[in-house]
DNA sequence: GACACAATGTAGTCAGTGCCAACTATGTAG
DNA sequence: CTACATAGTTGGCACTGACTACATTGTGTC
């Protein structure tokens, strides 16, 4: 019942949680490839195989991160555009902001993010990425309706816009630009985009 | 003189530049987390240690080679602009379309540049990506001198349209888009930038 | 309840890696 | 010619991911 008031129990009871917990912070403090599972284990108290039971290779713990990755994001960007007055416009800058700020607090997270080339051909797997897909998307649709932006694929304009972000937010984490424009540049990026897209 | 007439020299002769071609080459099968300096070392017939004397860590390797990436880069863009037409529109459509499928052809390259958060603080280190940006942020101030553009600081415009491209390109490559959309969506992707940062 | 069996964790091993230190061979400046 | 800087070599250490064999625990079934 209580997760550690036993010192030890032979089974933990939710290892693969308890990775993900630890290697989530590892990944922040120390970046993706500094994460060592039998760093992990020591960590949790569990020995260095152990790790094994749930992720098989390294990179499925890296796969999982990026995949719970994916999900959080779209949950701050619902809350963001929950959060917006109900302009589309103002809605369309909140997500693009919640989505630049999550990218830029979460910087090894986000390379995560970009570099699952999705292996295996798990269907799930490869649209985790909906999650933070979904809502950017519906926001375009949304606009489509109307008329604030231009008729067409609706997933197309989201990629464009999703890519913006996206790169600006690599651009702030990468040193490129300067961490305290990145809510500047943001801004301007969605304006821009509202206006190029525009019917 | 010759570069690998005689089997075995004591010194190399340009082993600093014969790892980087090594390294790019591993670099684009492997990817750059799969990239050692052993292996690099062996393939080139030297000691393990050796990799040692020009790159003191294995860090230092990865930011030469996306310093190098940066400058490469520059070249294909500024390339794509030369052969582009008269006219400016044309000419920013072949340097983002040049940038993208540098990106989409050099993956693990482009994650190593987009990455390289510059670690020390030396001043050229910093600014390779400007051999990079030059190109980009030219053509937007002549777009601007010749009203194609509104006006502003062009870095700022630059960086924009650079992020835009950078995000499609990493979108194709972590597989979240089709490779075979990248030309169609860059090329959306300018004339929404074209109409969204038009005068 | 007993008992098979799957799930979960442990211990030990192996090849491979990055980094370091001590030593050696080669180029070069005086 | 000789001293010294440069470039490479050998050996070693601590660490890692992956693998195997084994031990313990939970669970479903008769």
């Amino acid at each position: 019942m209580s997760t550690h008031a036993l010192p030890r129990r032979y089974h933990h009871g939710d290892l693969r949680a308890a990775l993900l917990e630890v290697a989530e912070q590892s990944l922040r403090e120390r970046g993706a490839g500094q994460l060592s599972l039998r760093d992990l284990a020591r960590e949790i108290g569990v020995s260095h195989a152990a790790p094994r039971r749930h992720f098989t290779e390294r990179q499925d713990l890296l796969d999982a991160l990026a995949r719970a990755g994916f999900i959080r994001l779209g949950e701050r960007i619902d809350g963001a555009v929950a959060a917006a007055s109900g302009l589309l416009t103002d809605q369309l800058h909140g997500a693009a902001s919640a989505f630049a700020h999550f990218a830029t607090e979460n910087a090894a997270l986000l390379e995560l993010m970009n570099a699952t080339k999705h292996r295996g051909d798990s269907p799930d797997a490869a649209r985790a990425s909906d999650a933070a897909f979904a809502p950017i998307v519906g926001l375009i649709r949304e606009s489509q309706v109307q008329h604030v932006l231009r008729a067409g694929p609706p997933e197309e304009i989201g990629f464009i816009l999703y890519a913006t972000i996206n790169g600006i937010a690599a651009m702030v984490n990468s040193g490129l630009v300067d961490a305290d424009r990145l809510e500047e540049l943001t801004d301007i990026a969605v304006d821009q985009f509202l206006r190029g897209a525009a019917p």
